[in-house]
DNA sequence: GGCAGTTGCCTAAAAGGTTTAGGCATGTGC
DNA sequence: GCACATGCCTAAACCTTTTAGGCAACTGCC
């Protein structure tokens, strides 16, 4: 009676991540996205294998996508260029698709995190700090802050933290990059533990 | 039939705390309580209004204590000090209840939000920042900050971020302390806008 | 101690999400 | 034009959420 409607996964999961952005990941549901596909639920069952499955492939787009826009970002920018580059793709990425940006969060289990675009994001840090020349464990050290500051600011912002009050979150944005730049020209020795 | 257990709202939170650390804040379900106290799943709408209301009242929960751990550790000290004890409070804090800390994040309605414990945790910070004597617009910008290196730090430990590689987790951290309290104390002056 | 009223937990039921098993029809390859 | 594989279907079991209404057990008062 129906004719074919042609799901794959790719479509389902690409179909996943729209939804999500739409109505927040955490909300994306088998069932949803049946509906859209004006298909019955049992349907999808064919092309993911549940519904932790379809938010895994969720999350591993968005990685990938956010990959991909960094890695544009960055060529041919050094410096604190770079830095600035970086982490604007990384704010409006998360302002642009805040539930595909959730679905970054996802827990995925360990094997599969190793081969996500997780991988290239922690390459990227390491190639724009390569301008600021820190010395090796620093600059592990280092990767690893900044990617808490973008992570931390974007997911605050996007829960509404700085929503209402001043000033502008855009302002404090780029003095975040401002001061990070600063810091990573000036990164402290490692001192003796004090008591 | 049944001897009466005692449900009250106070219980079910805590109850619903603990077993947001045992099984993680996103599975923690109206049934799995209601299991637990070896009640019927209905008696637990006297108490709660609904699954977002007892999740709710769970992050509210954890908001709380997560600021009177960080008052107490604020007290008596100041600067670098104060900023590094600070820190810990939410690193310790998250790993002693990853499912609590979870709930700090949950979206709360912006009323709710107003009245939680969140506001002391920005007025903390503010104390915190006064022994680095900041003009006031960047004073905010590094509240915004810090709130950010924290929350996402611990967020990306908690994921297993930074798990499986050298360097020990416990030695970056120590490392950002360093780094924001050098940051702090040498904070860049606003520059011309970026282009 | 017994009674009235409140409260606490119950049964029942509807609605929606997840997942599996098995079937028919629509496509593709020969 | 036939055989086969594939794609979407029906059916069914199970779980979670939420509401409505009922009975029993506590409370306090005489």
């Amino acid at each position: 009676m129906a004719a074919r409607v042609g799901l794959t996964t790719e479509r389902l999961t690409r179909a996943g991540a729209e939804l999500a952005d739409e109505v927040g990941f955490a909300q994306v549901t088998v069932s949803e996205l049946a509906r859209r596909f004006d298909v019955k639920v049992a349907s999808l069952y064919s092309h993911v294998k549940n519904s932790r499955d379809l938010k895994t492939r969720i999350s591993l787009l968005a990685l990938a996508e956010l990959a991909d826009r960094a890695a544009e970002a960055l060529a041919g920018r050094a410096g604190k260029d770079a830095l600035a580059a970086f982490a604007d793709v990384y704010r409006d990425y998360a302002r642009e698709h805040p539930g595909r940006y959730a679905a970054t969060q996802f827990r995925l289990d360990p094997e599969t995190a190793l081969a996500s675009a997780g991988v290239r994001h922690a390459q990227m840090t390491r190639a724009i700090l390569r301008g600021y020349d820190l010395p090796e464990p620093e600059e592990t050290h280092a990767v690893r802050m900044l990617g808490s500051v973008f992570h931390g600011y974007v997911s605050l912002e996007l829960a509404g933290g700085f929503s209402h009050s001043a000033p502008d979150s855009g302002e404090t944005w780029s003095r975040v990059v401002d001061a990070l730049d600063a810091l990573l020209r000036n990164w402290p020795t490692p001192g003796p533990p004090r008591p």
